[in-house]
DNA sequence: AAGTGGTCTAGACCACTTA
DNA sequence: AAGTGGTCTAGACCACTTA
């Protein structure tokens, strides 16, 4: 297998890619946890990029808590710790990973339109911006756990088209494609099942369900969706860690 | 009055004294909210150190969320957020009177008793330690929004004897008998009123609630608290802010 | 003594915003 | 067109850790 290398053609800036390329050597298990990684030296002649570029990718990783430096030792790579996640901005498919469940999606519905006023206010549209809009049932271990309705701005939702939404992570595709997220609100309220609801989550009408919704924010500050999701009670819960 | 300067014979890092500077300006009110700080390159003329040894400071302070970046305009000084209340550990009183709505309670039971086993467990007690059990009412603006059950080990259910316990706001009682709260762990589920809940809450039988389970930890590292509050789904919703 | 990350300089070109 | 922060290079000396 060829290493991947940092290419300044791209569009995306060289730190941003050496800190992709770290990231995906912790995740396959290239670099273990608490091992040492290769020094800033090493790094700066095998990807050849400067010493400022190296730092500025491992500096992302060190914020995100998946690498420590020490000072005259090196930089490890952490364990990342369940508790780091919460109050973390992360996907169905990453939440349910890290659970060890396997994600998956069925897609029920995937349409341009017009949005609601309340969801064009949510998103910062003008009365006659377009949406993507696209509904899903999200698996765990190939059984219904919620029903997602999402809906992108126009601009946004154009980088899913062709894509196989079934499979689709909305979170990791927006981001190859240059749009990085950085903040989500979100209300988490209850509410009964509807006879739809019912029928889609295998579950019986007026059973209780975990509402969240969700407006996430891109780095440039732009709404970049709005996503309401139902869950099943009895299949997921939501965790808050909350400091004093 | 002398402007203070940073000076590279300090054993302190010449981007943290920077930074020290700005955050005394913004204290100081020198720099005001909202406004733009002078550009990199007039601070690294005013300083006399280079533009990364300035950057390095302004970076400090963004992620304190005191400044904030925007490519091509400035950096600008940030108000205090709404945000920042959130993730924050407060009790049902505190949390009310920031909305306006006025808090209260109606005490419905207390008792001392030995909890079950999964309650013992989650504050860490032994299989025959005592807790005191509170059952109240939450109000908000004289109406019911929620039911509250809450578990402390008896050393510090102890506190709150003698006290009028529709009034009392556990969180400030507690810090002002000396035990401080650091943490909380929550749990958010969605589940159906039963016949009781019901009638607390002048709803109907299996309308849905918003189940919250919260652990408190002292500074010390105690558990201090379980509860278990449920609340009516059509006066309150949960919010968070996650960052990616 | 050798290797590591920490701090710092001087300079360059780019993307974005405003005039 | 001018000014801003974003990204990047090449190089230097320092403080800390380990051998």
């Amino acid at each position: 297998m060829v290493e991947r290398m940092p290419d300044a053609n791209l569009p995306t800036p060289l730190y941003y890619q050496i800190k992709q390329i770290f990231d995906e050597k912790i995740k396959s298990g290239e670099w273990q946890t608490g091992q040492i990684i290769p020094s800033e030296i090493e790094l700066i002649q095998k990807y050849n990029v400067s010493r400022t570029t190296i730092r500025e990718g491992i500096n992302a990783l060190v914020k995100e808590g998946k690498l420590q430096k020490k000072q005259g030792k090196g930089t490890i790579v952490c364990s990342v710790r369940m508790e780091e996640r919460l109050g973390k901005l992360t996907g169905f498919a990453e939440e349910m990973l890290a659970k060890g469940v396997k994600p998956g999606a069925r897609l029920l519905e995937v349409r341009r339109m017009i949005p609601d006023k309340w969801i064009a206010e949510k998103l910062s549209l003008a009365e006659d911006d377009n949406v993507l809009y696209i509904k899903r049932i999200r698996l765990g271990n190939e059984e219904p756990i919620a029903i997602e309705h999402s809906y992108w701005p126009i601009e946004i939702g154009q980088l899913f088209m062709g894509k196989d939404l079934e499979k689709i992570a909305f979170y990791a595709e927006l981001e190859q494609n240059g749009v990085f997220l950085k903040e989500a609100d979100e209300i988490i309220a209850a509410r009964n099942a509807s006879r739809e609801d019912a029928k889609l989550l295998l579950i019986k009408m007026n059973d209780p369900l975990l509402r969240m919704e969700r407006i996430t924010y891109s780095t440039n500050a732009q709404p970049i969706e709005f996503t309401c999701t139902d869950y099943r009670s009895d299949r997921y819960f939501y965790r808050v860690h909350l400091t004093r």
